[in-house]
DNA sequence: TGATATAACTCGTCATTACAGGTTATTACT
DNA sequence: AGTAATAACCTGTAATGACGAGTTATATCA
């Protein structure tokens, strides 16, 4: 365009890039399903003529979803929906919703159980709690994309426990909460993980069959100052959702 | 370029696209410290005479490097090296008998399997390799203390595959020897975990019982130079051996 | 009908041009 | 000298045009 001056889309005042509206809007119909797994995308000619840009702009629409890993392309064929596992990068200290909500997937959490355990020996000490103080049990199942994919039993203190029961947990972050609200830096976190079978419990609150194979995560997550904030057990079913790290050397 | 017919680098005939090039000129100086951490790299323009490319090449290298995370960009300043990793911690790509033998643990690994694969499509791809290269497989139960804990499949190119089946894998560790033997500097692994149930051959050959729930670890390990090295299948037994680690902030 | 050549599509790569918006150094004015 | 305008940078976004190489459907010929 050389006198341009009005771009095609200046009766919608939409806020941001052209790319990042077409990236949006295809990331949305990939993630809700309207697109299928391994189902052909439309042409980069046909998104062309479709939103009225130039290729350059679809082009660097794609190429975002694509190192997203939404979808892959072959040269001389097509962009095809890759439905990848939706996966969390355990690296970063970051909750499952934080990490997720980042890749435009829905995000949902329910809590199926809340108790304060007056007496939890192990536990105060593995929280660093004086021996007698109460500690919070939160049981939560995480849904992604209405489909769940971990059971999460979370032992915190109950001088936050008794607050985070009044904040809105189905949808926010536990980890966001803690530190933007509350005030609380975040540390480190050691993690321990294996493999075990699910019980019966958890195969129905993952809808999975009792005795498969599911992750189990052992999380405790520290302050900066490094005193012990949160003890959680995330039990994580492996066939819609992975864990991935990259670590240096 | 209306009449190029032939390209500002026919002189070198260099293999791939301009970009790549430039990419990979530009990771290696600041991988070997070249650009200082922080350091301002040479700007969009500077590098298109220098290269003799058009804007749109640098910024699909430069496009690269930033999503590698070894540089980040700020709009109307420039670009600069970033510094390395937002997970320096105790999480470090090391090898099983690397790592246990510090332990003090004794180690040995037992070679069940070697073979030369002509044609693996995927595999040459998630390697970097050029299609039509072949592959070695190398099938490993890794002891600890006498007890199999892990069954390991590696497939690495057969150019680095026929010079490892000659050596001592079973005492020594193949990164190690990668390193100070064929001198390839280490980079960073990406990992991605899950949970399965042990089939029959690995239940034998880690000696549990089949259906038992087992980590499976997919570890793409890759040089200092990013270029991907190994990738390996690691199944490994969960009651006397456990997934640890720690991740920062 | 069957094999083959061609046309029509796909994405990959690259050059050129243009303007917007942020940052910094220079220049000019008070 | 101090301040304000400006010029000279920087990256971000976008349009247009071109050619290549791979894939697929079509049309043509034997």
């Amino acid at each position: 365009m050389t006198i341009p001056v009005v771009p095609n889309n200046a009766i919608h005042p939409v806020p941001g890039p052209l790319y990042a509206r077409i990236r949006d809007e295809l990331r949305v119909q990939i993630v809700s399903g309207n697109y299928q797994p391994h189902q052909k995308l439309p042409s980069e000619s046909e998104l062309i003529s479709r939103y009225e840009v130039s290729r350059i702009t679809v082009r660097q629409a794609l190429g975002e979803l694509e190192k997203e890993g939404l979808l892959f392309k072959v040269a001389g064929k097509g962009m095809f929906v890759s439905k990848p596992k939706p996966f969390q990068d355990l690296a970063r200290l970051q909750g499952f919703a934080e990490a997720m909500s980042q890749h435009g997937y829905e995000v949902y959490n329910r809590l199926v159980g809340l108790n304060f355990l007056p007496v939890a020996a192990e536990l105060t000490q593995r929280l660093g709690l004086a021996k007698g103080l109460p500690v919070t049990e939160l049981r939560r199942v995480r849904h992604l994309n209405r489909e769940p994919v971990s059971f999460d039993i979370s032992y915190l203190g109950s001088h936050l426990g008794e607050r985070l029961a009044k904040e809105d947990l189905a949808s926010r972050d536990m980890f966001l909460i803690l530190e933007n609200q509350y005030g609380i830096p975040l540390g480190f976190a050691d993690l321990a993980i294996d493999a075990v079978l699910a019980d019966a419990e958890t195969a129905e609150l993952l809808q999975i069959a009792k005795d498969t194979p599911i992750l189990r995560v052992e999380r405790l997550t520290h302050g900066r100052d490094g005193a012990p904030l949160v003890l959680e057990y995330l039990y994580c079913r492996t066939d819609n959702f992975q864990f991935r790290l990259r670590i240096n050397r």
